[in-house]
DNA sequence: CTCCTCTTGCCAAATAATTAACGGCAAATT
DNA sequence: AATTTGCCGTTAATTATTTGGCAAGAGGAG
């Protein structure tokens, strides 16, 4: 098995995002055009990217959605789940803690994290709230692999710091700061402000043409 | 003027946040090879990039920040500001309600949307809350450009529909759905599953090797 | 049965993007 | 005053990625 190009597996979590879609629909096959006409791309990518992962079932009718979906959670690697840590239950922490589409494929919240005196020793949607000096002790005990951040701009270093100690494998940052960890820990910003400002430019550069 | 390559356009907002961030830290000047060792980049990509932007005053000891950002304001549009409407006052629309960042650079969320009948004519944040049937004609009234989708899946659609009708140019979305617009309609997708999901591949192969 | 259309899978060519290399300039240093 | 250092800007080389074309196979229609 060949490693994916980087341009490839960028691409993998929209196609399982699709898949899963479309499996939703009652959707039993999918071809490469369909695929590429929903992403915006071309089957000729689409068939190119499916060779790194390996036997689909196929047949004249496209891949089979199920078959498909199954490759894609083995290679992106979540077909096990994980479990979750969240630290900063604000706004944010509180949107993503009731998200229920994690918790499909095994992605628990097992901790909530803050310092505010009331939330300790709480339950946020059953799920116990601690203390931010008690994250080294929590990870170990609940098995946790993934932390999320969800802190103000100040506090979202330290954090990562305490996750990092924790032996925490990736970091889900919210805040927007790029946080320093060493390589042994992957990190996946979500930025909002880039986001918005890509919107804005599409917009911009749509009005120049088309 | 030549036209942006797509991958530079991607690397944009990253620079703007990059150096926007360097900017509250009171930095003057910054180098290619600090942008590129910060987003993991090369000097010589972050330096080809920065041709497309036109001229930036620079020095032996690099790019002056503000003249920098301004440059990037003005490529990504960013510098008039827009007005907003989100539509879907839940757990995630509040935490976009007060988000501070936003309002900064002069993104202005002007009205909310919601079918609940105890928040229709409330005020959140101070802005006032309306029934989806007011969409068409509000958006007219207060100018607005960018619509926020934050309702559940089955309701996107539809609320995009009415933002289309109401001369929206860009739409905003958090549902994981892929919206049907026409061309000059544009949509910028925020889907959280498949950023995890890519942590958790990026996870999975940092395992590999490294 | 034969024709038509739809698939995938593969390969080679075209394109896009990244990296490397070089020349020049300004400030600091010896 | 000559040298070293660190930077930019440009061009060239290299690498990565995408695309288009085509053969082979599998239904379905007539």
């Amino acid at each position: 098995m060949s490693k994916i190009p980087i341009a490839v597996a960028l691409r993998l979590p929209l196609y399982y995002e699709y898949i899963s879609y479309m499996e939703t629909q009652g959707g039993i096959w999918v071809s490469s055009h369909l695929i590429a006409k929903a992403l915006g791309l071309t089957p000729s990518t689409v068939r190119q990217d499916i060779k790194y992962l390996g036997k689909i079932d196929s047949s004249y009718s496209g891949y089979n959605i199920t078959s498909f979906r199954t490759v894609l959670e083995r290679a992106l690697g979540i077909s096990e789940g994980a479990n979750l840590a969240l630290v900063g239950v604000g706004r944010l922490g509180l949107a993503l803690i009731h998200y229920k589409k994690f918790k499909e494929k095994g992605f628990i919240i097992k901790a909530l994290f803050d310092k505010r005196q009331d939330l300790i020793n709480t339950r946020i949607n059953n799920i116990p709230v601690y203390p931010p000096g008690r994250i080294g002790e929590i990870i170990k005990k609940e098995k946790i692999s993934i932390g999320i951040i969800t802190t103000p701009l100040d506090a979202a270093q330290s954090i990562a710091d305490l996750l990092i100690d924790a032996d925490i494998k990736g970091i889900w940052n919210f805040a927007p700061i790029n946080l320093k960890t060493p390589h042994h820990v992957t990190v996946e910003n979500v930025n909002l402000r880039p986001s918005l400002f890509s919107l804005v430019y599409k917009i911009k550069m749509s009005k120049g043409l088309t």
